[in-house]
DNA sequence: GCTGACGGTATTGTCAACATTATCTTTAAC
DNA sequence: GTTAAAGATAATGTTGACAATACCGTCAGC
């Protein structure tokens, strides 16, 4: 009876990042503000030596950023930066789209049809929490289904770096719905071996919250 | 004078990185060999604390694996893992390529013309270690050209991953005079202004490499 | 002779105290 | 009234010691 109802020690650390990646997207933290080791290690109930390395891989995934002996904030990104990587999203999700098997295999179709069911739940009860966890998880399966693992984890790292700005999409029940319907979308290319079609969806899927935030960005010209 | 001749403490962390990554790469530490926390730090002159964030560096590098409460190891890449990074390297260098602007400002061309000229004498010379910085620094150079931050931060992470296969391609002088007259040829399309050839060079540029990783890959099943 | 328990050793993981650095507040001089 | 220096405060960065864990060799029991 050595064990104390913590979680393991691996654990810890990503279930830190993990809940402070939400709180950053889903706009609990708002940018600019800071990130205190102590505060948060008491917040949730961890020390603080986990949460610095947790802040160092926050920094790392683009959500945070470090000024050495000062501390670590809340990062807001540039309009030039949401477009770079858009740029590159579009290029390495097209790449992925283009390498899935068609049709793929059936555990992959079960599994996004589940997922997507929870999402369409989630979005149409309002639950931001759940339904950006079944958008993560649905483009994980999906492009994790082209094979390719280290593709897989780029275009994973890719989205990290904009989920920020989901703090603003998230709030906008017409995106969330258009969203979901390609997501179907996706699944009936998938089902049908249409390729191209894969493709273009994808494509246009992403490009529309890349321009919800450019537009949103213009209007909030420093609040501060 | 406080100043104990100590570099900086956030440099600290970046040197014992590039150190470890060095030693992997150009084959002082052997795939499997084990990294141990102690060791390192003796041998650097740095703290336990330090080597450990390194080695979670090098584990996101994909240079080192670390097995929770087992210690560390070099990192062997499998045939289908180069082939898959590759993959992407071919997509993203290709994109980069693209979307650099011809002619490129004239201090670019500066730098990669005094990069190269530095590589060359580094093959000449038979120095494995100043031609692998000067090599990554003519990569870095050329495609940070491109003016796309996070494809450029890409390019260079997935081009990391493969650094362990160095060497085995450092030790090959025909590969290398080869990288070498290539890396000629792009300053010359550069100059030119021919972007269909600069993208086409990029890809020749880097096949090479891979398909030499696979071959020596497949004579040593194992040799352990 | 083989197997499995035991104990020693090497290594990683955790922690709390301490040192350093930046920021904010006060105060005194002009 | 403004500025600048000095001290107080708060946060980060560092360190060595300690705890937990895995590995390896030894030895008893069968």
């Amino acid at each position: 009876m050595t064990d104390t109802g913590q979680t393991a020690a691996p654990d810890r650390l990503a279930a830190v990042v993990g809940a402070l990646e939400e709180e950053i997207v889903l706009g609990w933290l708002q940018p600019h503000e800071r990130l205190i080791e102590e505060d948060i290690a008491e917040r949730l109930g961890v020390k603080r030596h986990i949460v610095r390395e947790a802040i160092f891989e926050l920094e790392r995934m683009g959500l945070a950023e470090r000024q050495p002996n000062k501390g670590a904030f809340v990062r807001i990104l540039e309009a030039d930066e949401v477009m770079q990587i858009y740029e590159v999203r579009v290029a390495l999700e097209s790449l992925a789209a283009k390498r899935i098997p068609l049709p793929p295999p059936p555990e992959v179709l079960a599994s996004l049809h589940d997922i997507q069911t929870l999402h369409q739940t989630a979005v149409e009860e309002h639950d931001p929490r759940a339904a950006f966890r079944a958008n993560i998880r649905f483009h994980a399966v999906l492009f994790g289904a082209c094979g390719n693992t280290h593709l897989t984890e780029l275009i994973r790292q890719s989205a990290n770096k904009v989920h920020g700005i989901r703090s603003m999409t998230d709030g906008d029940p017409v995106y969330l719905k258009r969203a979901c319907a390609e997501h179907w979308q996706m699944i009936a290319a998938l089902e049908s071996g249409d390729h191209d079609g894969l493709v273009a969806l994808c494509e246009q899927h992403i490009i529309p919250s890349r321009d919800l935030y450019l537009a949103k960005a213009k209007n909030r010209r420093r609040p501060l």
